[in-house]
DNA sequence: TGATCCATGTAACAGGTTACATGATTGT
DNA sequence: ACAATCATGTAACCTGTTACATGGATCA
C-alpha cells in the first residue's frame, strides 16, 4: 500500500480536492506514481477514515463544492515512520520492451512506429520538468527541506526522461522504417 | 493483462517451466516487467486454458519433474496481435521518489541511506546487462529478428540503470550525511 | 443547445502480493 | 543431519482498471 504514501506526500505542502490530486498525478507527482481519479477517491476515504486525513468542504462561488482534504498530525506521523522504513525497488513496467523482446513475431517498422509515438509523450514530459525546475528552482544550491526532494524527484524524471528519449533515438537507427 | 504477454515473449526462444520464467523475471526481462512465482503459475495455467501455451512434463534425470511450456500457433497469433495494437505509457512506481517528495517529514540523511543501498542495486542490475550485451550481442551492426529486439531492451536497460546511477550522486552529494 | 470541463462517486472485475503448504534433491 | 535449492501450487487479501453514473458551469 503506497498509493495512500503518495497521496500524503501531496498533501502536505497544501491542501487539495481529489480532482487536484488527480490531475497532479497527471503531472510531476504522476512520474513516479500513477493513479486514476477513482483510486485516487477511494484511497482519500480510506485515509480519512483512518484519521490520516481531514476533508473540509470549501464553498467557493457558485461552483459545485469541493473537498479539500489536509494531512493531520497522525497521518505525518504515519508518513514519517513509513519514509523511516527500507524502501522496495522500483516497479517499472513497459510495453514497448516487452515488443522489443517479442520482435521476431511483428514488424520491426511498427514498432518502430510505435517508439515514435511514445517518444512524443516523453518528450512532452521532459518539457515539463525543466520549465517547473527553471520556474521553481532557478537556484539549486540554497535549497532544503520540501524544496530540496522535490527539487530531487524532479532531476530524477529530468534524466529518466532523457534516457528514455536517447534510447529511442538509438533504436529508431537501428530499426528499419519500412520492412 | 500484459503478464501473459511478457510470458509468451519469454516463451518464444524456448520451452521454459514455471520456475525458469521466475528466475527469468528476476534477470533480463525483470527489467521491464516484475512478477512473482505465484502469479506466474496462475497465469501459465490460464493461457494453456486458452491454447495459447502447451505444457509437456519433461521427465529429467532423476529430479522433480518439470513442466516446460511452448508457445502454440495461437499463442503466436495473440501475441503478434497485441504487439501490433498501440501501446499504452509505461508505469513506473519507486517509493525513494516519493519520500523524496515527503523531505520534510523525514531526515535527510535516512533517505541518503536509503538512495546509497538502492544504488548498489542498480549498480548490479547495470553489471548484469553489459555482461550480457557484451557476451550475447558483441557486434550489434549485424543483429536482425529476436537478437535485435532483446538487444534493444537490454540497452534501455543499460540506459535507465546508468541514469539512476547518474542520479543518485547527484542526490547523494546535495543530501547531508549526518543531520 | 451542445460540447467540454469541473467534480465526485459506485460496482464489477482483473491484476498482483503475502502467507502458507508440500516435497524432492543436492551439497556440507 | 541440516540447510539450501529445485519445483509447484492454494487461499486470502489488497490494489488497480474499466465501465457506468450524475450534475453543475462555462464557452462557442
Amino acid at each position: 500500500m503506497a498509493l495512500s504514501h503518495a497521496i500524503l506526500a501531496a498533501l502536505l505542502e497544501r491542501p487539495l480536492s481529489g480532482y487536484d490530486l488527480a490531475k497532479q498525478f497527471d503531472a510531476s507527482i504522476g512520474f513516479f506514481w500513477q493513479a486514476t481519479h477513482q483510486q485516487i477517491y477511494l484511497e482519500l476515504a480510506k485515509l480519512e477514515s483512518k484519521d490520516f486525513l481531514r476533508g473540509s468542504t470549501a464553498e467557493q462561488t457558485s461552483r459545485r463544492t469541493r473537498i479539500l482534504y489536509s494531512v493531520t498530525d497522525a497521518g505525518v506521523d504515519h508518513l514519517a515512520q513509513w519514509a523511516a522504513a527500507p524502501s522496495g525497488s522500483a516497479i517499472i513496467k513497459d510495453d514497448i520492451l516487452v515488443k522489443c523482446h517479442a520482435l521476431s513475431v511483428t514488424s520491426a517498422s511498427g514498432l518502430r512506429a510505435q517508439i515514435a509515438e511514445r517518444r512524443g509523450h516523453h518528450q512532452a514530459r521532459l518539457d515539463t520538468y525543466r520549465k517547473a525546475l527553471a520556474r521553481l528552482y532557478p537556484n539549486p544550491r540554497d535549497l532544503a527541506g520540501t524544496a530540496l526532494g522535490q527539487y530531487l524527484s524532479l532531476r530524477a524524471g529530468v534524466r529518466y526522461e532523457t534516457s528514455w528519449l536517447d534510447w529511442a533515438d538509438e533504436a529508431c537507427v537501428i530499426l528499419p522504417a519500412e520492412d
